[in-house]
DNA sequence: CCTATGTCAGCACGACTGATATTC
DNA sequence: CGAATATCAGTCGTGCTGACATAG
């Protein structure tokens, strides 16, 4: 049997589970907005950006981009036909294939990035410094929640 | 020429947007795994949650989902296929249909979203209070930047 | 006659599962 | 031989545009 307070915090968790929910719900619309004129799709421009650095496996991609081998696949090929990314074999392990940024996928990240981050600054320039503090504070939590999905 | 408080201004403002974005993008995948073992999609739960009241006219529908008409009219046939709904002709206006639920779509709302907001609880209930507080004070923040899009 | 409302047809994207090769 | 890695083939969900019928 729950005491008082402990129901009214249990209340208050659901409430907050649901206005999250519903955030997430309508933010899923915001990002198609923000996709909508841009030379490169979102899954394509996330996929892009984890090659940044010395480039993946495409398990490794697909694990981080969170979805199955075969999907990772899907958007590495189409990368690749777009001149954007290129596979090579694992020296190490002849199973694997290393997937790589061409120079031209390289800047096309940069590109792409520079625009949706404007698009979205100038969405954010219209709040108030007190609402743009509580949404910096709250990036890290949503971080938090985000990362728990990785078990 | 930008003044060097302006100009750090700015780097917040882009860093914040950059920041933003990317838990957005982690979050299209927490939002598929809840779905993930659902009995409706999310895009049936969203649309059956809008109908809870008195039902709504399907250009409504689609205004308040974020998507064209036809893309609602779809998922209203889908919903009515599933018994959950049903279209019946407005007395006022007869170009218009009103989307009415059905004790069974009734019935799936409230499950489904139950056990939806229950995961989403469980995850929460991980972090901690200031955490949770910290993203209680971000979400009418979150709702702002989603309503600017609805023009 | 023009506009508003909804539906239909056809398409694109991006996920999934299941069935292979190939290598460890 | 069994497990891991990637790809291929086929399917599904959900969005879009453009064309259309009907009513205001």
């Amino acid at each position: 049997m729950l005491g008082y307070l402990t129901m009214n915090d249990d209340n208050a968790l659901q409430e907050l589970a649901s206005g999250f929910r519903e955030a997430l719900r309508h933010s899923v619309y915001l990002v198609r907005r923000l996709d909508a004129d841009g030379e490169l799709s979102a899954a394509q421009l996330s996929t892009l950006k984890m090659l940044l650095d010395e480039g993946q496996r495409v398990g490794e991609i697909a694990r981080n981009l969170g979805v199955r081998v075969p999907s990772a696949t899907e958007q590495i090929i189409k990368l690749e036909r777009a001149g954007l990314a290129r596979r090579e074999p694992d020296p190490n392990d002849s199973r694997a294939v290393r997937v790589i940024l061409t120079p031209e996928g390289r800047e096309a990240v940069d590109s792409a990035n520079r625009r949706r981050n404007q698009v979205m600054a100038g969405i954010l320039s219209t709040l108030s410094d007190q609402d743009r503090k509580a949404l910096a504070d709250a990036l890290p939590v949503i971080d938090k929640i985000n990362a728990s999905l990785q078990n």
